[in-house]
DNA sequence: TGCCTTTACTGACAAATATCATTTAACCCT
DNA sequence: AGGGTTAAATGATATTTGTCAGTAAAGGCA
């Protein structure tokens, strides 16, 4: 695997890597180590104990972790630029997300002996991380409400939308990521036939377009009434 | 309102502040300023932008957010010792969520300048500052699987082993915190009804007992398996 | 203490969603 | 491109939960 250079990174821009020194990402450039991951793969087990974190260069992940049924809930997703396990890293508990690829992706490992160095030596560096770890707060205090108050319906017009900003469009016009059925009820947390019969429903409602797994989004205004999305 | 001396605060143990030095604590005794709220009142307003932060004393208060459908959603509560409102000004966003006083409480206001000069001077500070958010954020990642996965049913049983954790049991053994049927209700996701219904049951088996809005639990091994709680 | 507002409770019913079984279609790999 | 495996779709039915309406009880304040 190729050894990116951290300073050409374009991810860097957007992640708290970006208030290093050069001396500092210097460190950085020489400790760490590139990985490639194909689909599906895992990156991290939900219960272990990581050395050190991911950025993602260049792909797309999801995290989840298991419910006491053993089913899977999606917390969230991460992709290019994003930072992974520092949570666990941070907390100095177990991981508490398992971290799956959704598409080939490319990331490099940072050891954590990096990370404590970077906070210690760098104010400007932990703040970054402070107030990436602020948004991600009111993303899942906003998402517990969500989950707590609207329907099955509700979320799932919601998340479409939610999918659509994450990861765009393809120049097709179609959302820019491939998830079965399943994927979405595990997001949604509800059945997979519920999930099914809501998709059919939007699309004969022709606020969706379904090519498989392709989805378009045809009317994100009505989905966004159906959703009761108001930003 | 008398002015409390942080030195001797016994809450300073387990917050952040405690990695402060005899200096850097100074500077914050000097410039905070103590405050008494009574029961029921407001501490922080959902959508304004805070000046700084409370250290709680002594009391309990609960975070809540309104829903797409101004019912409330309660995310989660502080007590002795916690922190509010730092994400907000760590994110430099809106405060995400309302801070009401659950019964009468006495909190420092500490202006976001210090916090910043803390953060700015000392990484150990910033550091347990990051382990919070990150314990914060690894709860929030089981409240969503939770609220995702559980039935209405064994969300209620398990609140009711999360408020007896986090509050702990009066002398006569009753979990203490007084919420109302509407409050439990808003933290469970459901409608007041079911909860009245649900408690009624527990009841009925022999779980809990009930007075008024006192609460003991009397099963707490069933209503862990009621709850599918499992740690 | 006693009144009065707020909260708790109960019942009947409607709606949403889960579950299970079966058929059809899509995806993925070599 | 074809064939096997996995995912999607659909129907019938059971369960859970929400909603509305009305009564009873509790908690708080003068």
């Amino acid at each position: 695997m190729e050894h990116f250079d951290c300073a050409n990174c374009p991810s860097r821009i957007d992640s708290p890597f970006h208030e290093l020194s050069v001396d500092e990402l210097t460190k950085v450039q020489n400790i760490k180590s590139c990985t490639f991951f194909k689909k599906g793969q895992i990156i991290f087990h939900e219960g272990n104990r990581p050395g050190g974190i991911y950025c993602i260069r260049k792909g797309k992940v999801k995290l989840s972790r298991l419910g006491s049924d053993g089913k899977e809930q999606i917390i969230r997703f991460g992709k290019d630029s994003d930072i992974i396990g520092y949570r666990s890293i941070l907390s100095g508990e177990n991981l508490s997300a398992t971290v799956t690829t959704l598409e080939d992706t490319s990331a490099c490992f940072v050891p954590k002996k990096i990370l404590f160095d970077s906070i210690e030596g760098n104010p400007k560096f932990s703040l970054r991380i402070m107030k990436e770890m602020s948004r991600e707060l009111g993303e899942a205090g906003r998402l517990i409400t969500n989950l707590a108050q609207k329907s099955v319906r509700e979320r799932l017009a919601e998340v479409i939308l939610v999918l659509r900003t994450t990861f765009g469009e393809t120049e097709e016009g179609n959302v820019d990521i491939s998830l079965t059925r399943e994927e979405l009820a595990n997001m949604v947390g509800t059945a997979t036939e519920s999930v099914i019969r809501l998709l059919s429903e939007f699309k004969e409602d022709q606020l969706i377009e379904l090519k498989g797994r392709k989805l378009k989004i045809t009317n994100p205004d009505q989905l966004a009434r159906i959703g009761k999305v108001f930003d």
